[in-house]
Order: C-alpha cells, then structure tokens, then sequence
DNA sequence: CTGAAAGCGCTTACAG
DNA sequence: CTGAAAGCGCTTACAG
C-alpha cells in the first residue's frame, strides 16, 4: 500500500539517502550522472514524495495571510468569518492564519498592505485585488521572497498570482438575466438596473452580462441605463423610491452591486405590486428580505467555498504539489426556499451524532 | 508557533513519554493519579496532538471504500467520476479508495455488499444509504470493527452511521415550487408532475416539498396528481407527449425523478409552446437540454461537492478530530448561464498560469 | 560533489 | 502499572 521511501530510491540508484534527497528537492551540487541515475530509480519504483514526513521533520508551519477590505460591507464579513473559523480548525494541521485589514477600493492602501506583508515571514497570501500596475512591483517581490500569492473575489495583475479563485461575474450577470427574463415569462417590460460604480470590474461585468442575455433571448423586455450608487443604502433607497413611484413602467429591479439596505427599505415602505427584484450576495439583511418576499432572488458566489478552496489552494502551492481537484464554482441562485440555515455561522447540514 | 509536544506534556506531569502516551491515546493501563498528573499537564501547555507525525509513526493508510449503486443512471456516474478523479490526488495522502457497485434500489444488494465488506480491511465507508432495518445488523458490525460509517446521498438508519452528506429534499422540492411560481408571475396554470416512485424517500420528499410551497404561496396553480414513471424514459416520453397533445391547460412540468432523457425527447419533438420545466440533477442531457432551451431550470445536488466533503468527513472521523466546518450543502439552481464549463470532469475554473 | 548521523513528534513492541 | 528504545520518511547541519 505505501510505496517506496528515498531510501528505497537510494538504493536503488547506487548512491546515498543524501543524495538521493538532494536531486529530489533539486539542491544543487550533484553530478549529473548522479542525478540520472536517482531520476531514473524513481520512475522506476514510482516514488513520491511524503509530504507530511518531510513537514515533520523540516517542522513546517503555513504562514498564510488574507488581505480583505475593511468597512461595514457585509459581505466581506461573511468571508472574514469564514476564515477565522476555518483557521481555528487548521491550526491542527500546524497553519496559521492572519487576516489584514485593507483600506477597501483603495489601489494605494492594498500596495501599501501588500508590502508591509515583507515585514513578516510569510509562505502564502490570498488577496481580495485590484486591477492595478501599481500592485505588480510590490506583487513581484512577495513572489521573489517565494510567497504563494492568489487573487481572492476579485483579481490581481494576472501575471503577478499564481491564481485566482472567485466566480465570473459576467455569468453571474447572464444568470440574473435569464431568471429576471423566466420571472416576465413572455410579457413586456422595463428593468432598472443600480451600479456601484461603473469602475469596479465586477459591476461592469454582471452588467455586461445581464444586457448580454436580455438583448439575445428576451426582446420584450428594456433595460434600462443603470442608476449610479456608489453602494451606497441611501442613494438606493431615494432611486428606488422614486421609481417605484414613476407608474407601473419598472417591472423589475436588479441591484449589481451592495447598498442592498436602501433598496429593500424603499421597497418595504412602498405600497402596492413592487417589481420583480434580484441582488447578490446572500448576507444577514438580503436572506431576512428573501423570507420577507421584499426581494425575489439572491446570486451569490459561496464565500465560504471560496475561502475552503484558498486555504487548499495556497497549501497545494507551498508545498508544490499537484493542485486538488475543484468543483466549479459557479455563482448560485438563492430563493427563500433553499437558504442555508446560519449564514454567518455555516451551521453544518452534517448530523453528527 | 509549533506547540508542546508529548515530551513537554510528560516532563511537566512528571512521568515518561510512554505513560503520557498512554492517557492521551487512552491506552489504559494507567494509574489514575498518572491520569491525572498528565491531564493537568495538557491543561496547562495546551498540548495538541500532531496528527501527521502519530501517522507517519504508524505508517497509517486510509482504506475507505464508496458503495454506489449501478446502472445507467447518469447521476450516479457523476459521482464515480469525480470519486476516482479525487482518488488520484488523494492517492498522495495515503488515501486509498474502493468502489463498490450496489445493484440499485435493491435492500437486499446492498445488505449482502455491506456484509461482504467485512471481508477487506477497511477503515471508513460512505454509502448511498436506504431505510431498512435490514441493514442495521451489518452495519452494527462493521462499525464495531471500527469501520466509519457515513450515509452518502441517501441517508442509512440514523442510529447506525456517524454522518450523513446529502441535501434536504424537501428543500429541493421547495426550490422547485419556488422557481415555477415565479415563472407564472401571478397567472393560473396547472403542473403535471413525474415521480419515479414514492417509494423512494428522496422522490416523495421533493413532491412533498414542491405541494406545499404552491399550496401556500401560489393559490392559482394546481399540481396534478403525479404520473408514476418508475424513473424509465420511455414512460416519461409517452406521458410526457400526452399531456403536450391533450391542450394548453399544463402549464409546467416538474419531474421529481430520474429518466429525463424521455421528457426531453417528448419535448423537442412536439411542436409549438412548452410548459415551464424543472427537473432534478445536472448531467450531460439535461445540461445539453438547458442550452437547447427544451427546459428551464434544473436542480442540482452538487455530487462533487458531497464526494470532497465525503472524503473530509471520512478523515476526521477515522483520525477522531474535530469536525473541519462545512459549508451548507443547499440544492443548487443551474439556468443554461451558469452552467459548470464540464459537467464530467469538473474543469478547474481556477487559473494556473 | 558525497555521505553518515541526529532529529521532527509520534507509535509500537519489549523489558521490567 | 511504567519506562527506554527503535523506527516511521523525511530534512538539516556537519564532515569529508
């Protein structure tokens, strides 16, 4: 069941358990014909390598940190949680974990974060990015100092990570599109769309994605030009307000980004049929609006798998191992009806007895 | 970083590493004042135990086995798939899996496949579970030999397994219901439904699920009494294509079971409007039948997700660790946008460069 | 360029 | 009931 040591490979090969080790791990200073024949033994035995006894031995600990925007943004939280959690449990498995706070949407406080992180040792940083030139120099020396480095939710310089873990957020734009366009079923109508900013990436993206789909397969319905935000509850709640009152026109409504306070406020205070209505990110206020029947649908891209596949992803990376399989992660539509039971605490469906 | 190890614990309480061993691994044979000295000792560092060296010290291998029911059935292919695709990562963690095929729905098979189970050496099992006390005297025995036991998909008799990884059918069946009422959008209209048999506990589940969300939520639509297909695409083709024929007062079809190729096929051949269509499990069809838009919605129980969890699951339970936290397992709603990039093999949606 | 040896934190006989 | 010692598969100085 176990399969040959080094010292089988030793062996094999003719020459001592050093040097075995030293063309393994790739250490320099052997001879070539040391090295074919140790690369030779070990395609014959199909050695591998034991991860775990070589981080015994070398007493290996992961040093992993998250760069996470800071602020009231609920969404963020949820990821914060789910990380504080997970580390609690991986601190078995000789990982620690720190989070950084970061000035949020501010291309200089994430450079800034990103090369004090050269202040302490460090194996793997996962980063919640921008898309910026200003991060590549900072990125390349973290990387230089030979941290792993991920892009988290949102995407670092793509050649200064090694890889990115979120969803794509044009299909989860298509994805609101396809549901808004099923919810009119065939009749006429007009949607109006709220953007944070038209600078976030992201929000161009679920935009682009959502008008992509509704000018391809739902020719009755008009979007209409998005309302600028900022995320902003306040600014929400006085648009939505306001179209809501306009006439029956809007029959529905599709928040990009967050601020999601204000629009579901503007709708529980209006009177009468309100609009067909889909939002993202599944948070305290969102899920409480689901069951309300304020709001109709939730797309949300699973943070809490996203943290999940950061750890696995950055320890894969350290250790130089071949990356674990990973479900897609595509983003995911909440109703009322299939709502995790404890959003901020990921109550387990598990029953343990 | 690196906490105390047991030669710490045992030079604070004053005994040998041997007999710190033993109470920490509850060995016995142990005075009880040692008990007690030790105890206090790991009170007072903190001590944790280092899985990975107890392992390695060991040589533990994880021998665990998946008992999955045969047949065509596409769904359950998906989850040997992405079993054995997980397999050969987890191959490096001395892990090694079994599959054992389960004729289906048969308590019988499965009973005997259990028992016969006692014949390998084995550490811990999933299976894809049925609700019968036919199987609690097997399984009494396989977990007094030490064997994990967890229920996969379909749960086993609760009191004879330490977990279940499924999701909640009656919350699939909701989502349905949800996502159909939506698409009426306040019109009337009548659901023909399709049940494989109400047998089966999941099948009944989601019908159950899906009348109750319609009766309270929307009052203008019938569900009509379910036509019983026993899961075979012929008899869904030819019940299917009746309904088309017989006018245009079915609105919806809901199909709790498996067999869709049939529907599907009634479907694109019949000419004209289709009803609104939700079925259960993404596969190559029903994904292929989401493109052509001959359905609409299809609700998905994540298989890969529940094999990884599995897999998790199994580990901490035969290593007896704490529990790693799980993300809620909620059924997931797949429109043609939001489609996984490969159904089969699960196509790394993270980018290495 | 090569090798012998100690040590990582544990478990497992073995001897008392 | 208790302890000393070898060994798991590796890495890391250290000596040649």
């Amino acid at each position: 069941m176990s399969g040959p040591t080094l010292s089988d490979v030793a062996e094999a090969a003719g020459v001592s358990y050093a040097t075995a080790d030293r063309v393994i791990n790739k250490r320099g200073n052997v001879a070539q014909k040391s090295i074919d024949k140790v690369r030779d033994a070990v395609e014959r035995l199909g050695y591998v390598r034991n991860v775990a006894a070589a981080n015994l031995s070398r007493r290996r600990v992961y040093r992993l940190a998250f760069l996470i925007p800071t602020g009231s943004n609920a969404f963020f939280s949820r990821v914060r949680d789910h990380i504080i959690q997970s580390a609690d449990h991986l601190s078995a498995d000789s990982i620690s974990v720190r989070i950084v706070d970061v000035s949020a949407f501010s291309v200089e406080g994430l450079k800034d974060s990103i090369v004090d992180l050269a202040g302490s040792e460090l194996d793997g940083v996962a980063i919640v990015g921008l898309q910026s030139r200003l991060l590549e120099q900072p990125l390349a020396e973290l990387r230089a100092r030979g941290v792993a480095v991920i892009g988290l939710v949102s995407d670092l310089p793509v050649e200064f990570r090694s890889a990115y873990i979120g969803i794509d957020n044009k299909v989860a734009g298509r994805t609101a599109a396809r549901m808004t366009g099923l919810a009119h079923r065939g009749r006429a109508g007009a949607i109006q769309t709220f953007v944070g900013s038209m600078e976030a990436r992201d929000h161009a993206e679920r935009l682009q994605g959502f008008r992509d789909v509704i000018a391809a397969d739902f020719p009755d319905l008009t979007v209409l030009d998005p309302i600028l935000t900022k995320d902003d509850p306040a600014v929400l709640c006085k648009s939505a307000a306001n179209a809501l009152q306009s006439g029956a026109s809007v029959t529905a409504f599709y928040n990009v980004g967050a601020g999601n306070v204000g629009l579901i406020e503007a709708i529980s205070t209006s009177p009468g049929a309100r609009p067909f209505c889909v939002v993202h990110e599944l948070v305290a206020h969102s899920k409480q609006a689901l069951i309300d029947n304020h709001i109709d649908l939730v797309i949300d891209q699973r943070p809490d798998v996203e943290v999940n596949r950061a750890f696995a992803l950055l320890r894969a990376l350290i250790d130089d191992r071949e990356l674990p399989p990973m479900p897609d992660l595509m983003p995911t539509i909440y109703v009322r009806d299939n709502l995790p039971a404890d959003t901020l605490n990921d109550a387990m469906e598990v029953q343990i007895r």
